[in-house]
RNA sequence: GCGGGCGUGGCGAAAUGGUAGACGCGCCGGGUUUAGGACCCGGUGGGGGAGACCCCGUGGAGGUUCAAGUCCUCUCGCCCGCACCA
């Protein structure tokens, strides 16, 4: 018989894919767009280094099986792909090479599309885009301009996370543990002018529409909420002692007001300088100021670092108690945070108990345990719940912990000293790089006018031709002299561009949108063909974007909403996050040398088992240890596919799908059924669960029930269309996941086209039969098994599991105290 | 500390409260080829028994139920996210 041969069957099919445009999908007003219902599969955007790796094979081959399954199930399927092209690899293998970014970038798209092509995916490739070509960013630079127009980006110093190695600025979501995402290297605070989106405008929002999203897995809701961080709280207002200065704090325990018996400004907090100007305490505050500052993030963010801090010998008036409490100065009151200065409760709070302990502060409880007592001398008392009530708190005493808080915030607000007040975590999104290998920011800054944006029609601002990309602590782009120097646009003086470019999370914001026009040069996306496929109806990609990506493409929607270009706030309607797939324990990576190439796979086993294989290995949201030996059963399975449909093929006529046989009893009967509920269980696995493990393998039982039929079913004619209806249906089910050889078998069977094939529809009266087999239990254990005919009345039923020899063995002659019966399962009888 | 998740054969894993271990890898036995990472048949959670069978078994301890991997309470271990956020 001939044998499988991946490698030639894969090459003939996607070669006749890309000639029919298989998967080119028109927008609404092409005039090959009609009514289907659409889906808009998409998965996230890959940065181009030159090699596949697994987690694309697995992430793409995801969103494969769904757009396929949505193709033949009555849907116009948007399945598109691009490259997430800027960024700091592509520069720095430039650095090292002497070529350039742009070079770079190109070379390492056509290595990534030529091992995508490979892989057999249903992409729209006419859609192909590509967030480094200026045709893209010129979008990208319009949205910035639309951010910039409405107050949303804005230039400003603060005090920022550089990263010394990459030598740029870094977004507070790209910092771990106090070191750079990319690198590694332990990130340095610098004080630099910057750019931001002002995100924190959007954080009501952003955690509220979070109802809306209900197909989100709840891991990454709970992380951009952990992120956001919104707490509802008050601000109080502290005079201070002989002074003009009223210093508000935020706090989300008004209730303990009356234990605030000292107060703590951070050191970068604006009033420090004054507060101790000419006073004994100006050097030693100054001092510890200075050394602070110089510390890095890192040492900050060590959690054992014992408290520090200065006495500035200023006082302070709690507001509820008429008592002076001292002001101090700390580093562990973080100056963006709030106020960035806070009361502090010794009694009830742990950070500002071990402040009071390293400096002898007094410590007062102010809240009680309803049950049992509680040394707030040693330890915090932090309890918020029922469990505690208001003591020392003049007529707020016997409160609880929930009532006080409203009815001390209530008070506070009455006499002006005070309001209720919501803090948030989240910072505004740093978007400026001192890198080359990024859109440019359309800024122009003019001595007379400020900031100017470039007009609309100078877009793009493209990226110059430099000689050293060399990173020098800035944008390489400001020894461009003469790119940079331009008259000012609105008075035509003198001027500089602005030389930073923009974080790459920026350009892959929005890119979802830009798929519905990729090829337009008049405008970012065409707004009717975006109300036509958006939102994206099935979002697929790693959960590491969880706050990046994912909270960013989120406050770009809406946005974009408000400014009126799209018609809706959230992005997308169902989110997916697969599992990494590692190898010997730990991610694969390079430097570990545990990388599997997917190219190494498909040569050897072909891409349609890599494919089945990277979904066969489990659930598609778990990590997943990569086997070599693994690959194996997917491509066993494939070979014996192969075989025993060609065997069929030769053996039987008809249409590659043929009716199931009404004559069929029997073996064939069993097989039809099996077929048929093969096909329920393959489609529910895809539609509703995205279970693609098991999914496979129920295609892989009915090839054992087809392949334990098959000899005897051959004898006779009914047998025969039965194997074909088998084998024809196998062959369906199979195709989302491995479609090169699914479309060869299919030809073989004298079918064509299977990609646009309606998917199999299952016969409900082949899912049921006419007998079952029944469990027989005793006390829950299960003693016996008995075919029953399904329409049995359940004392008949009964009766004849209690009749069987084990039964009546393991119930001794008891009288049973209940009989349970399931329905077409089991018997249970209870004995004592 | 706060939040989320996970513990089932040698391994990857299945299992609307109803037959635990489907499917696959590996391994064992047999066959067939012995150019093959080839193919076919049978077996494969632990313990006991010559055997039909019996007992135990889903990290641990309780509980609810006729029935628990699944639900509840406590507990141990691992992974991930956030963390001096007032």
């Amino acid at each position: 018989m001939e044998r499988y041969d991946p490698a030639e069957i894969e090459a003939r099919w996607q070669a006749v894919w890309a000639e029919e445009r298989a998967f080119e999908v028109p927008n609404p007003a092409d005039p090959a767009a009609d009514e289907r219902p659409r889906a808009y599969v998409l998965e996230m955007l890959p940065y181009p280094s030159g090699d596949l790796h697994m987690g694309h094979v697995t992430n793409y081959t995801m969103g494969d099986v769904v757009s396929h399954f949505r193709r033949r199930t009555g849907f116009q399927v948007l399945h598109p792909m691009g490259y997430d092209s800027f960024g700091l690899p592509a520069e720095n293998a430039a650095i090292k090479t002497g070529g350039k970014p742009a070079e770079v970038t190109a070379h390492n798209i056509g290595r990534i599309r030529a091992q995508m092509l490979r892989m057999g995916w249903s992409i729209d490739w006419s859609r192909e885009l590509s967030t480094a070509d200026p045709a893209y960013y010129r979008w990208t630079q319009w949205i910035f301009l639309q951010l910039f127009e409405r107050g949303l980006a804005y230039k400003r110093g603060a005090t920022v996370n550089w990263c010394p190695q990459d030598q740029t600025v870094l977004a507070n979501e790209q910092v771990v543990d106090g070191c750079c995402e990319r690198c590694g290297s332990e990130v340095e605070a610098r004080k630099l002018e910057q750019w931001f989106f002002r995100i924190t405008d959007y954080a009501d929002r952003l955690i509220d529409d979070m109802d809306q999203l209900e197909n989100w897995p709840d891991r990454v809701l709970t992380m951009q909420r952990n992120w956001i961080g919104r707490s509802q709280g008050a601000e109080v207002v502290f005079k201070v002692v002989d002074g003009a200065w009223e210093i508000p704090v935020f706090t989300t325990r008004p209730d303990t007001l009356f234990g605030a018996t000292f107060f703590v400004l951070a050191p970068e907090h604006p009033l420090v300088h004054e507060l101790v100007q000419g006073t004994a305490a100006e050097e030693p505050v100054a001092d510890y100021v200075r050394r602070h500052g110089s510390e890095s993030v890192a040492e900050r963010m060590r959690d054992d670092r014992p408290k520090t801090g200065v006495d500035t010998g200023r006082r302070v008036v709690n507001p509820v108690t008429g008592e002076e409490i001292p002001i101090w100065i700390s580093d562990y009151v973080l100056v963006e945070y709030g106020t960035g200065a806070i009361m502090a409760v010794p009694a009830h709070d742990d950070r500002d108990h071990a402040f009071a302990q390293a400096f002898g502060l007094s410590i007062r409880q102010v809240v009680a345990a309803t049950d049992g007592e509680v040394d707030v001398q040693t330890e915090a008392f932090t309890s918020a719940g029922d469990d505690a009530v208001l003591v020392n708190s003049g007529r707020f005493d016997g409160l609880r912990v929930a009532e006080a808080k409203s009815a001390i915030a209530a008070w506070l607000v009455e006499e002006g000293r005070g309001e209720t007040k919501t803090a948030y975590r989240l910072r505004d999104w740093l978007v400026s790089r001192q890198r080359y290998w990024g859109a440019p920011i359309p800024i122009i800054d003019c001595p007379a006018c400020g900031l100017v944006p470039v007009p609309d029609a100078d877009l793009p601002v493209v990226l110059p031709e430099i000689d050293d990309y060399a990173p020098k602590g800035r944008s390489p782009l400001a020894a461009a002299e003469e790119w940079r120097s331009v008259p000012c646009p609105t008075c035509g003086a003198a001027a500089l561009r602005e030389t930073d470019t923009m974080d790459t999370f920026v350009d892959s914001s929005w890119y979802y949108l830009r798929y519905v026009s990729a090829l337009d040069a008049t405008q970012a996306w065409d707004r009717a063909a975006v109300d036509w496929w958006l939102p994206v109806g099935q979002y697929i990609g790693g959960v590491e974007h969880a706050i990046l990506h994912l909270l960013y493409s989120r406050f770009f929607t809406k946005v974009l909403f408000d400014a009126g270009y799209i018609g809706f706030e959230e992005p997308f309607a169902n989110l997916f996050t697969q599992g990494m797939i590692y190898k010997d324990g730990a991610k694969m990576s390079k430097s570990k040398g545990n990388v599997v190439a997917p190219d190494a796979i498909v040569n050897r086993y072909g891409a349609d088992a890599l494919r089945m294989y990277v979904l066969f290995m489990g659930p598609p949201d778990q990590d997943k240890e990569w086997s070599d030996s693994g690959v194996l059963g997917p491509s066993r399975f494939l070979d014996r596919l192969w075989r025993a449909v060609l065997q069929i093929a030769a053996a039987t006529t008809g249409e590659a799908l043929p009716a199931a046989p009404a004559a069929a009893s029997g073996a064939a009967l069993d097989l039809l059924r099996l077929t048929h509920r093969t096909t329920q269980r393959v489609t529910e696995d895809i539609d509703r669960r995205l279970h693609f493990n098991t999914a496979i393998a129920a295609s892989m039982e009915l090839l054992n029930g087809i392949e334990k039929a098959r000899d005897e079913l051959l004898l006779e004619p009914v047998g025969g269309v039965a194997l074909r209806h088998a084998a024809g249906t196998l062959v369906c089910l199979v195709q989302p996941f491995s479609p090169h050889i699914a479309e060869e078998l299919w030809s073989r069977l004298g079918g064509e086209r299977l990609w646009e094939a309606p998917w199999p529809v299952v016969d409900p009266a082949l899912l049921v039969s006419d007998t079952f087999t029944c469990v027989a239990q005793v006390n829950g254990k299960v003693r016996d098994r008995i075919e029953l005919p399904r329409d049995l009345p359940d004392a008949e039923v009964i009766a004849r599991v209690r009749a069987l020899p084990k039964i009546v063995e393991h119930t001794g002659g008891r009288e049973p105290v209940k009989e349970i019966v399931v329905p077409g399962k089991l018997v249970n009888i209870v004995v004592r």
